[in-house]
DNA sequence: AATCGGATTCAAACCGCTTTGGATGGCGCA
DNA sequence: TGCGCCATCCAAAGCGGTTTGAATCCGATT
């Protein structure tokens, strides 16, 4: 059942029946009562091809997730990003195009998603320091909002971002406030632009209370348990360990954990661990009291935010490139607690 | 740059360039050379848009990507799943293009991609026992490949799926050999079709055996490491506690891991644990050796396989739905060891 | 020399919708 | 009665490709 094939059936000319159905004031209100009901009664749906050629917009938006080629690692943080982006594309009606691809050929699939016409606009996942790509898809004109932020862009861009430096300073001064003074930092790689920032606010509260960071304490690595696991024993077993943690995510946090009670000690009253949590539906910091003290922000949340920002830009362009910072929550769990006086049990 | 400027600048009719740049053999090789040449010094890309409509092809597949709805998770394995199908679509010019949805609304959301013609074909994910979705699909005639398997579907239908049943079988009799009596099942929820077959592998190696199979061993529920650990601790709190587990993923299994630790017990001398690995490339099961002994089976790769089938039944359709099925490695890490003898430590 | 057939090329229809630029008809008003 | 103005509807021209059916060219065949 097509546009035309409808409208013969209902007597009237396929511009008309297109009109009923999108709305247009120039039809009366009978006939358009008539039209809609004829459409429901033969289930009929616009081909959205036909719609996209006419229009000439694609009505779908890519995510374009590189493939780092070395370690071949999909983000985990992906799925429930584009859980959140997917529900406000459906609700506008959108697709939601995923390509995977080898960060060699990510310009290559910029210039073709935009050549071809397969998409309105992109969401930039896991920007780096001064990210190529953003000049890059201002230069092509394609709209896209980045996750995250590049330090050092010089062009302005579009962005939804959690305030890494923020929450990481704050969950700093909290274990400074506990009595903490040596603090460790297990961060991720630090080319990504987000582990910077940690690093920063980490940095910030620390010279704030005139406490001089510890290099031995500062480490940058993939987030995985294993890596978390390995950074945490060296560390405990170092000669001055430190007595909390400050963990980039909640799986190295788990192997940071599972170094603490390997030396027999007990998180949260031997040694603290605070971890940034991303809400992940599969990976809860419990169930309801928070095992892990930690700065929380929900991933699939920035995901709708900017899946909303980008159809908004879609939808009038030209604009100044708006932007979101969001605050993570500071949400206190079993994992920290006051420095432990006196030399560390065993 | 679209075909007929193309075809203007080079002389010729948008009839001959278009057959020139898609390999129809009715055009000089002369000529044939020339339009590439000039298609490729002008960056000509043809229009996505206007392609679809003209050949009815939508060049795109869809992953429906449930919600459920009570517990709002989205499937850690997606990510992978997803990385390994992009490959496969990429190099075949397809679009990948992914609905989030409340299951609620799935049904709705596959007719729609139907009759709306967004996609060729889609993937099925996380089928259950008598899926619904399967005949629903075949009656609308959508060409859909089923990640896993759906007991007790009257429809034939094409899939990809792990020999779960046999993993798990050829797990339990390792622990078996290995002088294990009690071995835990941790398992994921049963409404799932791969949960079922596993269970039905272990109660198969158990029953082999003559071991009657102990229904306080036996869990179901979702994996998660929160999940794993309570199971883990109440197990293992029991007068007769289990000397080993098999875990449905490795996160459950983390879980069990740190209710083993807790009660000072050592995974792998005290306590044996299995998992199973789906190889996922931000959770890996150590570095280079394992450290948990699992059953493992690259769902990344079950992603590229299932999307080529898939494109393989677009391409050809109405014939007998294919399938194949995928078998485990059993890898040895240093999870288990033989049964302790005498009465447990503590 | 006339005819034939293969190799090339082209004009035009088509895919299914949107949108522009009129037509048509009824009604109020001078 | 005549005119202008809305309200309503329609024919036709795109959108940018693919594909059908026919034309043209040319060397080979008879």
């Amino acid at each position: 059942m097509n546009l035309k094939e409808l409208a013969l059936r209902l007597g009237l000319s396929p511009t008309t029946v297109s009109r009923a159905l999108n709305g247009y004031p120039e039809v009366n209100e009978t006939t358009r009562a008539r039209v809609m009901a004829a459409a429901k009664r033969h289930n009929y749906r616009p081909n959205t091809r036909a719609i996209r050629l006419a229009t000439g917009r694609a009505m779908a938006v890519g995510h374009v997730i590189p493939l780092a080629t070395r370690h071949e690692i999909v983000n985990p943080v992906f799925a429930d990003f584009i859980a959140g982006a997917g529900e406000t594309y459906s609700r506008n009606d959108y697709d939601m195009v995923l390509s995977v691809v080898s960060d060699a050929d990510e310009e290559t699939t910029y210039r073709t998603l935009r050549s071809k016409g397969n998409v309105d606009g992109v969401i930039l996942h896991a920007p780096r320091l001064d990210d190529p790509r953003i000049p890059l898809l201002r230069e092509i004109g394609l709209p896209f909002v980045v996750h995250g932020r590049s330090t050092g862009s010089a062009t302005p861009y579009a962005w939804v971002d959690v305030n890494n430096r923020r929450a990481f300073q704050r969950a700093t001064e909290f274990l400074l406030d506990l009595g903490h003074r040596r603090i460790a930092l297990v961060n991720g790689l630090e080319f990504m632009d987000f582990a910077i920032r940690r690093r920063t606010g980490y940095l910030d509260a620390l010279a704030a209370r005139g406490i001089a960071p510890d290099p031995a304490l500062m480490t940058s690595e993939e987030m995985t348990e294993i890596s978390g696991h390995r950074i945490g024993a060296r560390m405990l077993a170092q000669p001055d360990p430190p007595t909390a943690f400050l963990a980039s995510s909640m799986i190295s946090g788990m192997g940071v954990r599972r170094a603490i009670e390997e030396r027999g000690l007990v998180m949260g009253r031997d040694v603290s661990v605070i971890i940034h949590d991303d809400d992940l539906s599969y990976m809860k910091n419990g169930e309801d009291v928070p095992i892990y003290t930690a700065t929380r922000s929900s991933v699939r949340e920035a995901g709708r935010i900017a899946a909303e920002m980008l159809l908004g830009l879609i939808a009038a362009p030209g604009q100044e490139p708006p932007h979101r910072l969001l605050e993570a929550d500071l949400i206190i769990g079993q994992s920290t607690g006051p420095a432990p006086t006196g030399p560390a049990p065993r």
